[in-house]
DNA sequence: GTAGGGTTAG
């Protein structure tokens, strides 16, 4: 009795020294205090050693294989250990090694734990065949109910893009809980499928189960990824009806989805009122003046974030930068892409590099653009593409023909490219250069990817596809569309040489444009989303649009944003 | 003795 009792003191002395355990070196010297005690097989202690080896932050995963492989008595609990401190590890792969032992060699049979750790590891690793194999397990141990480990099934397949399995199973779901739903969204979102997350939010009206911070996140990014400021503007006053309009992460998005909508100043608006901002309310400010082509705000916004003494990072670096070059602001960019590498310690990526060809092609100064290609490496298509954008504003055909050499000879051309150099050939009257595009197009069989653009009307995003004709107002829309050509005409619209020459096509936005305008009060702007860059006639168009109806156009393309108003455009023509 | 969740860039 008397051993017992001293056991148990021994062990609660151990315990209690664990829990004030903040270092590895402190855990080595219980653990030598465990084995000169006498305990070296106490079940319980050796668990909890574990547990904090493999869990903790000071602990060590290395250390806790040691422990656990020196354990006569291994339980579930310490399997469960081992197994989720290597699903949270750099190697989760070892996680996945681990249950395999378990199920295969061991005497531990899996717990609902044990599945929630490892499929953690799956989701990391992308790992659909092990996915699949322990959904299997998961529902011969009768555990497929089980709402937590369903969640973890659902962003399982969701991180391989497994949407339709995802979906499955949270259709299976006898209980289904806000995580689960959130699940969902993120699931849908993290494919791009905006529009069907928006839609999981109308089905948990239906259900009643609630919103949170997390839902709305969410949602808001997808509203953000659509352009739908509507609806963003909805999710925003729930969000302050639902008090949780102070959260960072709610801020962040609502930033990110103010600016991606084309309305900087509410996106300003929130930053501005942000008691406690992060890398990521600071970078979603940059960034939003990055792609309103708004430089010397980035710039302002940057210096105010070191002062601040938040650190930058890729992204912060990405706004900046795209805000100097559509500003035209060379010498500033080249200055914080260097900074860069100097002070902050930031190794330039594909995107940065692509960046600086912008910045020095956009101002025309393009034997500079070639040569930090050449000094960049791996010598990405990326910035042959960039190169030849630039081309195209400053019609020089010579650099144009350099860099589509070096698309070819990388094997990368898209039909894109062809149109791109066509349009420079088309620049200075080169018909042949221009027909031998053209001919090139044709003979490989390049595909070019088709443009759209989405108007969100009321709660409605809108698509239109070239010359579409599926919409179910078409009829309407084209007859608007006359008229509108025709007004625009009036204030000095021409239609372009070389669109009359090649097409007589209707770009997607002016499908758009003319639906805005049939559908939306006089005077409101009219805020478009488009997949690919505005060609050089719907810019025109979109200018005279703007006088003639007086009304502000916003457009979102590929990668800035263009302001139309009273005949002007933010970008200048320099886009 | 333990579990599932969010935002920028791509």
């Amino acid at each position: 009795m008397r051993e017992e009792n001293l056991e148990m003191s021994k062990e609660k002395a151990i315990i209690t020294l664990l829990q004030g355990c903040n270092s590895l070196n402190k855990l080595r010297k219980i653990h030598a205090h465990v084995l000169v005690s006498g305990l070296r097989h106490h079940v319980a202690i050796n668990n909890k050693l574990l547990n904090f080896c493999a869990i903790s932050v000071s602990g060590s995963l290395a250390y806790a294989q040691l422990l656990f492989h020196q354990m006569e008595c291994l339980q579930t609990e310490a399997w469960n250990s081992i197994i989720r401190g290597f699903a949270q590890s750099s190697s989760p792969i070892d996680a996945v090694a681990y249950y395999n032992q378990m199920v295969c060699a061991s005497f531990s049979s899996p717990d609902t734990f044990t599945f929630s750790f490892v499929l953690k590891a799956c989701e990391r690793l992308k790992a659909e065949r092990k996915c699949k194999e322990i959904h299997g397990t998961v529902i011969r141990c009768g555990y497929d109910g089980d709402v937590i480990i369903c969640t973890n099934l659902v962003k399982c397949y969701a991180a391989m893009g497994s949407v339709c399995i995802a979906q499955q199973v949270f259709d299976k779901m006898p209980v289904r809980d806000l995580v689960a739903w959130n699940a969902l969204i993120s699931c849908f979102s993290q494919q791009g499928l905006h529009g069907e997350a928006l839609q999981v939010y109308n089905q948990m009206r239906s259900e009643n189960v609630g919103v949170d911070g997390f839902t709305l996140v969410g949602l808001i990014s997808s509203c953000a990824h659509l352009g739908a400021l509507n609806i963003g503007v909805q999710m925003h006053r729930f969000a302050r009806e639902k008090g949780l309009v102070e959260s960072l992460y709610v801020g962040n998005a609502l930033i990110d989805m103010y600016a991606k909508c084309g309305s900087l100043d509410q996106a300003i608006f929130i930053f501005d009122r942000m008691h406690r901002k992060d890398i990521f309310t600071w970078n979603s400010m940059i960034v939003g003046y990055g792609v309103h082509g708004r430089g010397t705000e980035a710039i302002f916004c940057f210096e105010r974030m070191l002062e601040a003494r938040m650190q930058p990072n890729s992204v912060t670096f990405l706004g900046l930068l795209c805000g100097c070059s559509h500003q035209g602001l060379v010498q500033e960019g080249v200055k914080y892409f260097n900074l860069m590498s100097s002070k902050f310690r930031l190794r330039p990526e594909v995107k940065h590099y692509g960046c600086l060809v912008d910045l020095y092609g956009r101002a025309g100064k393009l034997e500079k653009a070639l040569e930090t290609i050449r000094n960049s490496s791996p010598n990405d298509p990326v910035l042959w593409r960039i190169l030849l954008g630039s081309c195209k504003i400053h019609k020089n055909v010579g650099v144009g023909e350099i860099a589509m050499n070096n698309l070819n000879e990388l094997g990368a051309t898209n039909a894109g490219d062809c149109i791109l150099l066509a349009t420079i050939y088309a620049g200075v009257n080169d018909t042949a250069g221009v027909a031998s595009m053209r001919k090139t197009i044709k003979s490989q069989g390049i595909k070019t990817s088709p443009g759209w653009s989405w108007i969100e009307i009321g709660e409605q995003v809108h698509k239109f596809v070239v010359d579409d004709k599926s919409h179910r107002d078409s009829i309407e829309v084209y007859e608007r569309l006359r008229e509108v050509l025709h007004q625009a005409s009036l204030f000095g619209y021409i239609r372009d040489a070389e669109t009359l020459k090649t097409s007589t096509t209707y770009h997607s936005e002016k499908l758009a444009i003319a639906f805005g305008l049939a559908r939306t009060a006089d005077g409101t702007p009219i805020r478009i989303v488009k997949n690919l860059r505005v060609c050089r006639d719907c810019h025109s168009f979109m200018k005279a649009v703007s006088v003639a109806f007086d009304r502000e156009i916003i457009v979102r393309d590929r990668v800035r944003f263009h302001h139309f108003k009273g005949g002007q455009c933010s970008c200048n023509d320099y886009w």
